[in-house]
DNA sequence: ATGCAAAAAAATGAATGCAAAAATATGCTT
DNA sequence: AAGCATATTTTTGCATTCATTTTTTTGCAT
């Protein structure tokens, strides 16, 4: 007996591993399936795919703060059962990028102004390490590297190009997380930076010129104390960089109120 | 209209809280639910259940590091189907302490040295940040509680008491953290205290009478920022202290060699 | 015996099914 | 018509089922 045309989802995800090098003879009926494929890491198990793609759809804000997250719906669109999608939420509600309601599904976690204080603070908790660590073992190639950064970035602000600025700050940034070599690190950084991508986004292009200014100047104390393998110095000056950051991002935030308290408080 | 009778699951659960009215730990993820449920009937799913149960059943080392996580048994231990404790593998690996393995289920994460000495240098930058953010808001009374602590603690280590110092010990850094004010600070805290629970624990009573008045004299100096709630030098202290901690750690697993390596090889 | 191949058994991953709970719609009473 | 209670639909949580993969056992040849 063959059961070739009985397409259920685990068979196809042989196919697509089959199919995935040429990428151009997959049937017609399973695009959400190329979708999948399409995103080159090659995820063994649906539920990484699911948990990775949710994610994705959840941080990119299509759905609205505060919102339920529809069950049914995504498992269409994912084209996957009930099964590995509510694997992949209970996942992401421990990530805190959504909450459980008992007997009432997920709804997508708002970020209040005490949540994003404190995750400006645990970010900055750890840049401030990975500053720390980064002293110890710091190359100095590596040094040069994020120097070439921050000048590719001090003439973005020369030219008040925000979106520029705003990506090589973000490597900046990044870079130093990587060369603190702490992959533990690397993950709960990635993970904290993922919930607050929005918000960052959003305020840094509202950022006030004198802000930016002052954000520059903190750069250059980074740079420098990173140059000085000074760890503490570097790891003091990382954490104040990001409360300052974390101050326009809460001002920022001020103008669209959005506080979790109001929902919360009617049930 | 009653219904008590029918003993669904659904309604074990309700039965199964109101029999153990005092969870030991809520988990971090159910703190959302266990708000709200708050007002009213303090339902737990069973999902967030068996998620703690089977969390500390890990931690308590009743899996061997490495060894398979036996799905079945571990359904009929606890009494569920394989939807819950699968959802709840699925967060444990997610949250670090177990590893998937593509059709191969899951499998105790074993730490090596290089992942132990990661764990502790987050737990170092995060108790570092705790520290920081303490000084800017703790009372009088939070200091006099945690000196109550730390004297409490010397008693325990004139007397060469190892177990209640250990346990002393535990307390006063974990009320740093809580006086940091910072929820998010505290559930990522306690998730990393979590997996390095067994380690930590048998590499303090591994410490050498050294290495124990050294961590006599930091506390001391952690005491002693906190009172000067100097942020930026408590931060310094606490990274070192963990810093010693650490290597006090390792240097006790180097006695019992248990990488990871060696398995990861062999597949 | 020992090593390998085939078959049986067990375990895994994901879909489906089903009862309880919530949300919504409908029908009553006032 | 407004308010409330009841019926219907939808959603949710978990158990069960099923195809696939892995592991173990069995049989056979060397």
């Amino acid at each position: 007996m063959v059961f070739y045309m009985q397409f259920r989802p685990s068979t196809l995800v042989i196919l697509r591993t089959i199919v995935t090098p040429m990428k151009s003879t997959i049937p017609e009926s399973e695009m959400a399936i190329a979708q999948i494929a399409d995103n080159g890491s090659p995820e063994l198990s649906l539920h990484g795919e699911i948990l990775s793609r949710l994610r994705d759809y959840v941080v990119e804000g299509n759905i609205p703060d505060g919102d339920r997250v529809p069950e049914r719906q995504l498992c269409e669109l994912f084209g996957v059962s009930r099964t590995p999608l509510r694997e992949a939420l209970k996942v992401l509600a421990a990530e805190g990028l959504i909450e459980l309601l008992p007997n009432r599904g997920a709804r997508v976690r708002q970020l209040g102004k005490r949540d994003l204080e404190e995750l400006f603070d645990v970010m900055g908790g750890l840049e401030s390490l990975a500053g720390r660590l980064a002293c110890e073992t710091i190359t100095d190639e590596e040094i040069a590297e994020i120097e070439r950064l921050h000048y590719e970035m001090y003439g973005y602000y020369l030219h008040r190009d925000m979106h520029n600025y705003f990506q090589v700050n973000q490597r900046i940034h990044e870079r130093i997380v990587a060369v603190s070599r702490n992959e533990t690190l690397r993950t709960i950084y990635a993970n904290l930076a993922g919930r607050i991508r929005r918000v960052r986004y959003s305020a840094n292009f509202a950022r006030k010129r004198q802000r930016w200014a002052e954000a520059m100047r903190e750069h250059e104390a980074i740079l420098d104390a990173l140059r000085r393998r000074a760890g503490s110095e570097l790891s003091d000056t990382l954490f104040q960089h990001l409360r300052n950051k974390r101050t326009a991002a809460v001002e920022h935030l001020g103008c669209t109120p959005e506080g979790p308290t109001a929902e919360a408080v009617d049930g």
